[in-house]
DNA sequence: AGGTATTAGTTCATTTTGTAACTAACAACG
DNA sequence: CGTTGTTAGTTACAAAATGAACTAATACCT
């Protein structure tokens, strides 16, 4: 009836371009360090931007607390981060990484950005801007729009 | 260390837009039918391109067809659906749309085209000819790349 | 102080997904 | 025919994601 097609519904779009590029850089982390995602996202903060509490990480990545709280005690099991009590206030918990755990960072974190790179490549200069830009706008608007 | 930002990885970014714009979607047919992606995407084919098979939909949708017999299975619940039998091939049935899934169907296209417009609202359409282009690309070449 | 509300974080039950193994029907080739 | 291979679709089991209810510590208010 209507020429509505999927390809043209942004959502499926989106979903498709992020399954896509997620799953290369997926099997290297999975494979390698056995993380899942908000494992390697929590990773990633707390090597990019210092200590932090869980709650901050939640903030900061926009992620459910028991997300980050799973993903906290995977890391600890592999020994990539430690707690650190707060004495001031003993609800939160500081996270700090281990050695273990920036070694990891950094490797990780350079095949980000290498796959990221390759990733890029595909287009031009102006179409790369206008891309980040439309996806920024999206990831924070997209929220407010109700059906 | 270096200036490598989350908000730059592609894969990262993709899935904060993607998973940000499907949300209010998801609320709509999730409350609405009781129904998950999977069965919206199979509705959808079967009402946009017509009966096929459970095959047909998975080539079609890129989808695992695990992922269709389940989904086919809970339309069929739903009386949605209904499976025929083909004399020619009894392997494979064809599916088809009741008055029910129909309706369903209707509604939910209209939803989407509606939601999708208000997305897309927010781009000038040389932004949205370029976004629409480079997420195709990503969608289809990303599976190429090698970490 | 004492009751109520918040906040950080965890746990448990349920849903959803992914993977591999399975059945049933057909094809192809000697 | 009959054995081997392939295709459509399902099922069974493990891995993962989700959400609500929970604990413990602190803040707030009178």
């Amino acid at each position: 009836m209507p020429d509505f097609e999927l390809q043209n519904f942004l959502p499926y779009l989106l979903n498709q371009a992020a399954e896509s590029s997620s799953m290369a850089f997926r099997t290297y982390y999975r494979d390698k360090y056995g993380m899942l995602r908000t494992e390697w996202q929590v990773l990633f903060h707390l090597w990019r931007y210092g200590d932090m509490t869980a709650r901050d990480i939640c903030d900061r990545a926009s992620l459910h607390k028991t997300k980050v709280s799973r993903a906290v005690a995977a890391l600890e099991v592999k020994r990539m981060l430690e707690r650190r009590e707060m004495p001031a206030d003993r609800r939160n918990e500081m996270l700090a990484l281990t050695r273990i755990g920036r070694k990891a960072s950094e490797d990780l974190s350079r095949a980000a950005e290498v796959y990221n790179a390759q990733l890029l490549a595909m287009f031009s200069a102006p179409e790369r801007t206008i891309l980040h830009n439309c996806l920024l706008r999206i990831a924070d608007q997209a929220r407010s729009i109700r059906t």
